[in-house]
DNA sequence: ACTGCCGGGTG
DNA sequence: CACCCGGCAGT
């Protein structure tokens, strides 16, 4: 299913929402790392804000991480048709003609049907999946989610506002308890202890909240991984596999970055696929421990990958039960960076980049125009701010077929992650939100799954060969200029627009 | 604010 | 499918 875009846009500087913990928060696309050899899927580094889940456009600059393509949820990437939400995952939605945040009270995967419960109010709403989005629409730059009833009453409310945050209760369930606490961990509370914050908001949230407050962990969902559940524990996975990245700038690693970003490197990451394995590095960590990890990966910048993120997990296996199992399977691959030209970067669809992605069934493949890239499939995404959202993650690594899951490099140096040990700190004092992880997920059924709902029994294998993680090659469409029907006869005389353009469809009268 | 059109829904 | 339309992305 992918559709093929056609245009060609650039998924660096893209807003999507991506895994951490269980949970999705909003994050930008800061650099593709794409394997040379063409084969597996490439990874995308996202940013995430500070205060985890606030997305303030330039306030990007705190934790990335890295994850395939088909376990980010947002425009050329999955819909977000493709998330299993986990409870209290903050969602945002169009109630009564306007846009409020509300969490998932209950996803159920039969139906799509979502229960969620406004923020302000203490509704709570049935909606289906794909009428939420998982980052506001980027009109509402804030959400109004109030308390106040007045909105209720009239319907307006000043824009303003800053986000309110909405502080659900914090407490979500983790769906197997018992299982490691890594995976279950995901949903589970764990924010309540970073603080809580929000001044402002005095209404009150619904009954039960927690008086801790919890920020609001808004978006979760999950992907599956495949089985294995074995999450790391929070943040020190990422920190780990960060860590072990390549300093951005070593020569090695590159990474496509967005344009106006400061960093100019790009990097490309090649997988190979190495022979010895489990041995690789290994992070133990166990819940609580920190992880060390080995340090020969770390050290050598250049080959070792931190994150894995993988895809398709193995999900054959059971789910390993040792904590540490990150590595183990994935070590497969190693990565191997290689530096991209500019203008690889950028690309347009080109074949290559196809290639490279994987080729994959092209979904909807407009007849002009240029077809070319894998698939995309809008979802939503759109580049504003966030509202806030955090919780904590965990990282789970698994690989894609393989094994190998994403490098992490974080790659400018903004911010500053503090070692392993506990989570990263935020700069900003504000809120916080303290751990993340990957967690990918695999997928090959409906959802993707993040970390810890369990997965489902029929996981997918291992998609040998292709990979895993391609998906839509976000190839930047242009816009180009075109005058398409519309504007060529205008919104009078619409009777002389193509169909499609009367369908809202691409134009097929004047092809770009 | 406006254009273009994806992704979904409906009949 | 034809037909619509919410919503997002790029200008
Ligand atoms: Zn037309």
């Amino acid at each position: 299913m992918t559709s093929s875009t056609r245009g060609k846009w650039s998924a660096v500087g893209s807003i999507v929402s991506a895994p951490v913990r269980g949970y999705y928060y909003p994050g930008r696309v800061k650099a593709i790392k794409r394997p040379i050899d063409g084969s597996s899927g490439a990874l995308y580094s996202v940013v995430f804000s500070d205060p985890l889940g606030s997305l303030d456009e330039a306030d990007d600059h705190g934790l990335i991480l890295d994850f395939t393509a088909d376990q980010l949820i947002g425009r050329g990437f999955e819909p977000i048709s493709r998330a299993l939400l986990s409870e209290n995952q903050k969602v945002f939605i169009t109630h009564r003609g306007r846009e409020v945040s509300a969490r998932v009270v209950s996803h159920n995967e039969d139906d799509d049907v979502l229960r969620l419960i406004i923020a302000s109010e203490s509704q709570q709403i049935t909606v289906k999946l794909h009428e939420v989005r998982l980052l506001p629409s980027r009109k509402s730059g804030r959400l109004q989610e109030h308390p106040d009833y007045s909105v209720l009453a009239n319907g307006r409310r000043s824009p303003d506002e800053e986000a309110t945050k909405t502080k659900l209760s914090g407490r979500r369930r983790t769906t197997s308890s018992s299982s490691n606490s890594l995976l279950a961990a995901e949903p589970m509370a764990s924010h309540s202890q970073f603080q809580t914050k929000d001044h402002h908001q005095q209404h009150s949230t619904p009954s039960h909240i927690v008086s801790e407050h919890i920020d609001v962990p808004t978006q979760q969902s999950r992907k599956r991984r495949t089985s294995n559940p074995d999450v790391m524990d929070e943040c020190t996975a990422a920190l780990v596999l960060m860590s072990l990245s390549a300093s951005p700038r070593s020569p090695t690693c590159f990474t496509e970055q967005m344009p106006g970003e400061e960093e100019f490197y790009y990097t490309e990451v090649v997988l190979r696929k190495q022979p010895s394995q489990t041995t690789g590095p290994t992070l133990s960590s166990g819940p609580d421990s920190p992880v060390s990890l080995s340090e020969d990966a770390a050290s050598n910048s250049s080959s070792t990958s931190a994150v894995m993120t993988g895809d398709n997990s193995m999900d054959s296996n059971p789910p390993s039960p040792e904590s540490s199992n990150f590595f183990k399977s994935n070590s497969a691959f190693v990565p191997v960076y290689r530096h991209l030209e500019d203008h690889e970067y950028n690309r347009r669809p080109d074949p290559a980049g196809i290639s490279i992605l994987g080729s994959n069934s092209v979904r909807r493949n407009r007849k002009g125009t240029n077809t070319s890239v894998l698939s995309s499939s809008g979802a939503s995404s759109h580049p504003i701010n966030i509202p806030n959202m955090d919780n904590d993650s965990q990282i789970t690594m698994s690989s894609s077929f393989g094994g190998f899951s994403g490098a992490s490099s974080f790659s400018s140096g903004f911010g500053s992650y503090n070692s392993f040990g506990s989570s990263f700190t935020p700069l900003s004092p504000t809120r916080n939100s303290g751990s993340f992880s990957s967690s990918l997920s695999s997928g090959s059924n409906k959802y993707l799954r993040i970390g810890a709902g369990r997965g489902n029994p029929g996981t997918t294998i291992l998609q040998t060969g292709g990979n895993p993680a391609n998906r839509t090659s976000p190839t930047k469409r242009v816009r180009g200029e075109s005058r398409k029907c519309r504007k060529v006869y205008g919104m009078d005389k619409k009777d002389a627009w193509c169909t499609q353009c009367k369908w809202k469809k691409a134009c097929t009268r004047f092809l770009d």
